[in-house]
DNA sequence: CCCTTTGTTGGTAGCGCTACCATGATTGCG
DNA sequence: CGCAATCATGGTAGCGCTACCAACAAAGGG
């Protein structure tokens, strides 16, 4: 009985490689995977074969033989959420360099799409799982303590971890903005959210609890919505609050899109930012120190964090797991012209 | 010789369903790939085999098996940058509800890594791929033309497809744009550009026209950069550009990165928009109609280039090609308040 | 009533690779 | 100089799935 014809259209295989080089086949995969164990002859030799060929390892098969695939599994609640994109950036600047390929999912801020993109990658055998928050339903969590690779939990730190985690407090980020507009003099400062995903819950209670330490909290100063984050939602939110609370003389927004929202309804309505309102935001992107005045900002890490996850993952894998399994990476407080007011 | 010890940590496969099911092990593969060829019964009791055991297939054991994976593999320059964040959603999006994964490669806006991407894609066989543009290197192009599968160009329209292609003219959208601000007055109108891949080549060619249409091209008039694109550059380039051209009437900003940069070093310097500065970008992202004032854009289907090319690329998967290959989804000039001179 | 046609089901043999074990060669040691 | 320990290499048997073909039943057609 006559082999098949070839199903792959006759791309070289790694006996084609072996038969070339004169050598067994496993002989070749292990001068591609572990070069230090195949002596040098034959290793240039195979390597003369591999280039002569243009051979390619097959990752599927690779991955079946193996039981265990080189993807690392990556999932955000967004794509295009800068600063999501910042994340992934580091994540595949991190990654660019080995043999592991990225399978990133939309989770579109929905636990139960969570858990569906969770058994898509682990039927995969994946080898390594990068997920955002640390709010997974029970379910995704069950899937992820039992997912036998390095799990990494993605942009805040706290209590219980699955495995690994890195990021840093919201709570403490929002904390820190408002107390800075308080002791500036800012008193009747709104707060400005949208989407509300548990991060931004915590900035909010960051915010809270820094009014209410200072007895300015009144719940009427804070505006929220589900609805997702952009500029003309800042501006939105921003006319609400201010038709809400006409004393209102400053805001910390949930994110730079609302702030820089907020920044241009200012101008549009000659509202002027520091002296009668000030404003401060959260990420810190490029364009907030460029911004005219300049906003306040907390600068995030986002694409440290990515980094930063990648590289614990990868020690995990190979063998040595990291001493700090939770990394708080911190945030950094940028005063700047928006929450400067002239008179102290 | 017993059989060695599950490797895969106990995971059922499709022989543990069809045991339970009481069928064979082909029958439960087709009841999940093509239903309707399994009568009704064996189907249901399949089922209810597959959600009792929660099995999930494997990929890569298909992948191997059929040689074609269930991959779009996705080529995109960039991830931070907002257009190809929107693109890459748009991608995602039209996906999710398939069996079809996605592998996201970022080239960096380089041949060299594209060519090596490439590579790296095409040894899982996969089932359509998409690449940003239309200049691939030489290398790059034969191994699309080579790639047993649908090849969609995405971003720009040209001649000489390599199979199919989604986008709209850089040139055109740039010539509009510029005709846009001369047909209102503006006469000494600056070019600002980052980056200066082949679209914004393309797009500063269009300026070009439009400008020598007129007779008011002049050198001096451009500005460009290698660095890519950003809040800061923009304001950066702008500065330069007045350097130059003191008598600078308007800019014509390659993106709106730089736009938003333009206008906020005008409200830095007390430029007037639009009434000493003409202002135009392009994408039209969100805060474009936000800003104050209103920045006039040229709005570019971003989204919906990624919808598009999915939705060609399962056409020609399924077997029915469309009768167009190449699909111009257009643009949309979008004039605002920085473009709108009181005095006509 | 026999013979094709159509539809449903299953067996066999791989896909390309690596885990596991076996083999032989070399080394080190008493 | 014999024997265990170490090293380099290869053979065999799958990993979990599907392409291919065979088998059989049911349904028509003459």
């Amino acid at each position: 009985m006559r082999p098949r014809s070839r199903r792959g259209g006759g791309r070289p295989t790694i006996s084609d490689v072996a038969r070339l080089a004169g050598v067994g086949a496993i002989t070749v995969s292990r001068a591609l995977r572990q070069p230090e164990r195949v002596s040098e002859s034959l290793r240039t030799q195979i390597e003369r074969a591999v280039s002569e060929l243009g051979y390619v390892p097959d990752p599927n098969a690779r991955a079946l033989a193996s039981a265990r695939a080189e993807v690392f599994g990556v999932l955000v609640p967004s794509l295009t959420n800068n600063v999501f994109a910042e994340v992934v950036r580091g994540i595949y600047d991190s990654l660019s360099d080995g043999p592991f390929r990225v399978q990133l999912g939309n989770t579109h801020y929905s636990g139960l799409e969570e858990e569906r993109l969770l058994q898509v990658f682990l039927s995969q055998r994946p080898a390594a799982l990068i997920v955002s928050g640390i709010d997974q339903t029970p379910t995704a969590r069950r899937f992820l303590e039992e997912a036998d690779c390095p799990v990494v939990q993605i942009m805040e730190t706290g209590p219980d971890p699955i495995d690994m985690m890195v990021g840093f407090s919201h709570f403490d980020g929002g904390h820190a903005a408002t107390a800075h507009m308080i002791e500036v003099g800012y008193r009747r400062i709104g707060f400005l959210g949208a989407r509300m995903d548990p991060r931004s819950q915590r900035r909010l209670a960051g915010y809270r609890a820094a009014m209410e330490a200072a007895e300015l909290y009144d719940p009427r100063l804070v505006t929220t919505t589900p609805v997702p984050s952009s500029v003309s939602l800042g501006r939105d939110l921003f006319r609400h609050a201010l038709a809400k609370v006409p004393t209102l003389d400053g805001v910390f927004c949930n994110n730079d899109d609302l702030s820089l929202g907020v920044l241009f309804e200012c101008h549009r309505a000659s509202i002027e930012v520091p002296q009668t309102i000030g404003i401060s935001g959260f990420n810190d992107l490029d364009m907030m120190q460029v911004a005219f005045p300049s906003v306040t900002s907390v600068r995030t890490p986002r694409y440290e964090i990515g980094r930063q996850a990648v590289a614990m993952a990868k020690a995990a894998i190979s063998g040595t797991r990291p001493e700090l399994l939770t990394v708080d990476l911190g945030y950094e407080l940028k005063v700047r012209e928006s929450t400067t007011r002239p008179k102290s």
